[in-house]
RNA sequence: GCCCGAGUAGCUCAGGGGAUAGAGCAACUGCCUCCUAAGCAGUAGGUCGCAGGUUCGAAUCCUGCCUCGGGCGCCA
């Protein structure tokens, strides 16, 4: 059992002692280190309820905890704040639970459930781009916390390959090239065996069928046509986007494999598509979708709704699907195929409106069950220096792979600059690069709050020093060095003592956070708080690194509990960077 | 117009109804004969957008206003 939730049980049944909820008495790490380790808050808050002065429950509470001989020094301050500080012997037992153990302390969770994350949402026609970097990055994150924690995790990106830009895509690549033998209507003639279009062609494609749509109505008109005849099967249009979504799922799978993402599933919106009728005929004949306007609509709105929640548009009066359309069927899909207990949507901000009313069509329509868990994990923009969403400065977008190599590159200059690693073969100086690179994008990201929106700021994403992903490699690194000396020395890590100087003391009460943090990370959803814990605890070491000298201590026993601390620390840390996606070199 | 989010140090951002609001960067001062200085220690820097309210206690909850971003039926 962790520190915290340790003292909280003792606290906890010292308020139910005095006939008060055991609940006030939640412990958290103090926010005066320099009066106490943890403190309790609980007398506070429960004085209203209890009519008492919050001064005299504390006096009570701690009357029944100065007994307890895991507790150090236990007080009141303020009005009413319990001040808890832990013996050392406490605290080293603490910390020695946690190295014999090959979770760290971090519980299991006691009702495992399949996760599906929905993640990275590529499209076809487009290559992964900056945009998409937060929702592949925080999605990649949270599954690796939810894994962690003993869920059955299903990674899916949920591949955007079925709405009306197919049609837009066929319909423009229609007028350009007329002679192309896909756009027969009629059987299935044959067709080229490599596609005709690049994933580039498709990118200046797609924005300008997209434009022309909105100013030419016979345009948009064939365009929906064209989705509607790939969605009943037309030969050539079916060709033809075969050839496209290869070579957009191609440079993505390159893009997610260069950032070191991988998926458990690759779905896209195609695969539901012979879920589509039945799922639709079975939400007419319940009354739950209705036309209005040539379109089929289920209506979402609630009447404790405080704004007009516009209806869900089920299919167009085209007849095309939709991504609603794909989305709901999708759900049944993962009620169906995958049994999923919880789904997590890592899709922007932008989209809450989307999802609220995809939620409310699967409950009404009875796709979701009452059991099923549905979140829309929403995120903020990465903006550039003015504030407006991250573009190159020539205004276009930049690329995922651009951005990677951006990085990587600046990292290499940092090695060559400082003289770093200087006598270490090509190919690791580059391997290393590539790893710090990716450190700084990916922690730079996770480090802020998922749902705000941040300043992506290149100079400061590859500087590399203070708060930055390269900074805990670098931490990490060091705690390697020092155990592969160690093991060179035949010196070997032993049972955790009790602290002596404040820094070691400092990171043992670091340390001993962990399963506090992987926990709360998990509930919010929240890889920041990963993020933060991890920089806290390199920091930490680093201090006690710097104030303690392991491998010339001469004393064996503090020594050997020295190198079982760091062996602690190292696998903490790796293990909350991998929970961020972030790899650790050897050296560095 | 309605709805959602944001506004905290010069900059970028944390912040769980609680004590004296934190970090990184930038600025300034120190620390490599010693396990990697991508490091460590220190100094300075704040009307938490504004005005009310609830509370013993508000950056945090409520109301109004200001500024910025986003969304608002057949794109995703």
């Amino acid at each position: 059992m962790s520190v915290v939730t340790h003292l909280g049980h003792l606290v906890g049944s010292a308020f139910a002692d005095i006939g008060l909820d055991p609940s006030f008495g939640a412990v958290v790490p103090s926010q005066r280190p320099e009066l106490a380790q943890f403190q309790c808050n609980g007398a506070l808050a429960a004085a209203k309820s209890a009519g008492r002065p919050p001064h005299d429950i504390a006096t009570d509470v701690i009357g029944r905890l100065s007994a307890e001989p895991t507790i150090g020094k236990v007080d009141i301050a303020g009005p009413g704040f319990i001040n808890l500080t832990v013996t050392d012997d406490t605290l080293a037992a603490a910390l020695e639970a946690m190295h014999s153990d090959d979770r760290l302390g971090i519980p299991v969770v006691d009702d495992p459930l399949t996760v599906v994350v929905d993640y990275a949402g590529p499209n076809v026609a487009k290559a992964m781009h900056v945009g998409h970097l937060r929702a592949t990055i925080i999605g990649d994150s949270l599954a690796r916390i939810m894994d962690v924690l003993g869920h059955r995790v299903i990674r899916d990106p949920h591949f955007g390959d079925w709405g009306f830009q197919m049609g837009l895509l066929i319909a423009e690549l229609e007028d350009r090239h007329p002679d192309w033998p896909y756009f027969e209507d009629g059987a299935a003639g044959s067709y080229p065996e490599e596609s005709p279009v690049t994933l580039d062609d498709l990118q200046e494609i797609y924005p300008h069928a997209a434009e022309k749509a909105r100013q030419d109505e016979s345009f948009a008109t064939r365009a929906r046509e064209a989705t509607v005849q790939l969605q009943a099967g037309h030969p050539g249009h079916t060709a033809l986007w075969r050839h496209m979504k290869g070579v957009s799922e191609q440079s993505q799978r390159a893009d997610f494999s260069e950032l070191g993402v991988e998926f458990d599933v690759w779905y896209g919106e195609s695969d539901v598509h012979d879920r589509i009728g039945p799922m639709v005929d079975r939400l007419l004949e319940s009354g739950v979708a209705e036309e209005s306007e040539g379109a089929l609509i289920v209506r979402v709105a609630s009447e404790d709704d405080n704004r007009e929640v516009p209806p869900l548009i089920l299919t167009a009066s085209s007849g095309g699907y939709l991504y609603s359309t794909t989305d709901l069927a999708t759900i049944e899909s993962r009620v169906r195929d995958l049994d999923a207990d919880l789904v997590l949507y890592v899709v922007d901000n932008r989209q809450t409106d989307h999802f609220v009313q995809v939620f409310r069509a699967a409950r009404l329509g009875g796709i979701a069950p009452e059991s099923l868990r549905l979140e829309h994990i929403g995120f903020g923009t990465m903006n550039g220096g003015d504030g407006k969403p991250f573009r190159t400065r020539a205004g276009g977008v930049v690329r995922l792979s651009d951005l990677i190599d951006m990085v990587r590159t600046a990292a290499k200059e940092r090695l060559d600059d400082a003289e770093l690693a200087a006598d270490y073969p090509e190919h690791e100086r580059e391997a290393i690069s590539a790893m710090v690179g990716l450190a700084a994008l990916k922690f730079g990201d996770l480090i802020n709050n998922r749902s705000s929106d941040y300043i992506l700021d290149l100079d400061r994403f590859t500087s590399f020093e203070g708060k930055t992903g390269p900074y805990l490699q670098y931490a990490a690194v060091r705690m390697g060095s020092i155990l592969r000396r160690a093991a060179a020395e035949g010196l070997v890590p032993g049972a955790i003592e009790p602290p002596g100087p404040d820094a070691e003391r400092g990171l043992m009460l670091e340390l001993a956070m962990l399963p506090e943090v992987v926990l709360r990370a998990a509930e919010l959803r929240a890889p920041n708080h990963i993020a933060d814990h991890a920089f806290t605890l390199a920091g930490r070491f680093n201090r006690f690194y710097d104030v303690c000298h392991i491998l010339s201590e001469t004393d064996e026993t503090r020594r050997a509990s020295w190198l079982g601390l760091v062996e602690t620390c190292a696998a903490s840390l790796r293990l909350l960077l991998s929970m961020l996606g972030i790899e650790v070199p050897e050296r560095m």
